[in-house]
DNA sequence: TTGGATCAGTGGCTCATCCACTTCGGATGA
DNA sequence: TCATCCGAAGTGGATGAGCCACTGATCCAA
């Protein structure tokens, strides 16, 4: 069994959560100023210091923007956020929100960009990545749970994105991934047992290391189509 | 005139510049431990609660990663961070990192990406949307100087990005123009003037207008192709 | 071998206080 | 009358001391 962390989330996790709820529930509404600091701290009693952890984290994900001497000033996300939002989004939408469109378009440019992905990788891996893709791939059709299966699962989607050629990938698919985790821990959704991924994900891993670009377009395509419907349940 | 923003790091941007450079220069490698808190503090003279507004910043951009009672470990970015490391990573590279590849990459990205919203904008777009799109063309070529242009210019892509039908593509156009911007900041890169800008953009934003994909991905491609090339001068 | 108690080291969080920046309106002087 | 200056009010930025909570190692007793 592999040990859940449970989540235990601190103090400022806390705020930040709300914090950003209030903020995409649009209670307070993009280009608003936030409450004072040490009003919005009163109000939730916790320290002026901790709220300002809190809101140094919204700032940095580009839900936020505080100015010293005028105030906090809540931005349009579509304007000024980045893919690291995409957890808070799901988080939200999934919640109250109830906005399952997001999924449905992270899904989609999971699909598109995994395409792209996989076409680089066969083109660009180099021998020895196509072994340790391989044995990566041994180890999702071996694994003993379907958490493990799921583990090793996004273990092959990092290496694909490595054998690309391309950091910028990686960070990308390290997004894409971290907001699947989110989903996968609100929704605990039902996974295929890790014989049946691994037949899913194997012709992809194939076309990648015989270096057939083409080829392994079409098979992420289909892959992550297949991944699509069982997690969306359509 | 555009006003200029005047840079006007605060402590904690300078820390953060700080910290992050010690790391992605491994002066802290991946896995290692930071030095406790309170140590760190007062070896860079700043009190405790100005070091962990950093560390917070570094923790969200998933640089590292902070456990109670243990302490701060080092993250592998490749692993970990999200394209919302990109500035960050582009200032160290062009800082003393000296490595251009990550610009190289970031084009990359940019140009296969963008060809991807471009061919979904051409086939998703509305009437209303390809009306924007033609006005805000003209402010492009009719813009008063390059600064002005350039602004006008990311105007359109994230335009483009809203057009494609999908929330996560302008999240992710958001994360590759701040690294543009960083890159032009940090350059002072030369631009061509607005009537030039204009000509390259024009045939993308007609066949995203038209509605026709395939046209508007070549149209995308060599655009993002020439685009390159002016601002990594090769 | 196991289980529990202890302790040192580390981050989490608070509190009180002062500093620095922005804004705006009223006093001043041409 | 108008422009300019200036200062008060309001806001975030930063400090430093202090206490609490968690983790991990160690050691002792069952």
């Amino acid at each position: 069994m592999t040990t859940s962390p449970i989540a235990h989330d601190s103090l400022v996790d806390a705020l930040v959560n709300r914090l950003r709820d209030d903020v995409l529930a649009r209670r307070y509404p993009a280009g608003s100023r936030l409450p004072p600091e040490r009003d919005l701290a009163a109000s939730y009693g916790v320290t002026r210091t901790s709220l300002k952890h809190a809101l140094v984290r919204l700032a940095q994900a580009g839900l936020v923007e505080t100015r010293h001497g005028v105030g906090t000033v809540v931005l349009d996300y579509r304007r000024h956020g980045g893919p690291d939002l995409l957890p808070m989004l799901l988080t939200h939408a999934l919640g109250d929100g109830a906005d399952d469109r997001w999924l449905t378009e992270v899904f989609e440019v999971r699909q598109e960009v995994g395409a792209v992905v996989a076409a680089r990788a066969a083109a660009h891996r180099s021998a020895d990545q196509a072994d340790a893709l391989r044995a990566q791939m041994a180890a999702v059709t071996s694994a003993r749970d379907a958490d493990a299966a799921q583990l090793a699962e996004a273990e092959v989607h990092r290496m694909l994105a490595a054998a690309a050629g391309n950091r910028v990938y990686e960070l990308l698919v390290n997004s894409l991934l971290k907001a699947y985790l989110e989903v996968r821990s609100l929704f605990r959704a039902p996974f295929a047992d890790p014989a049946v991924a691994g037949a899913r994900l194997a012709p992809l891993v194939d076309a990648v290391c015989a270096g057939a670009p083409d080829a392994a377009r079409t098979a992420a395509e289909a892959y992550l189509a297949r991944t699509r419907e069982l997690m969306l349940g359509r």
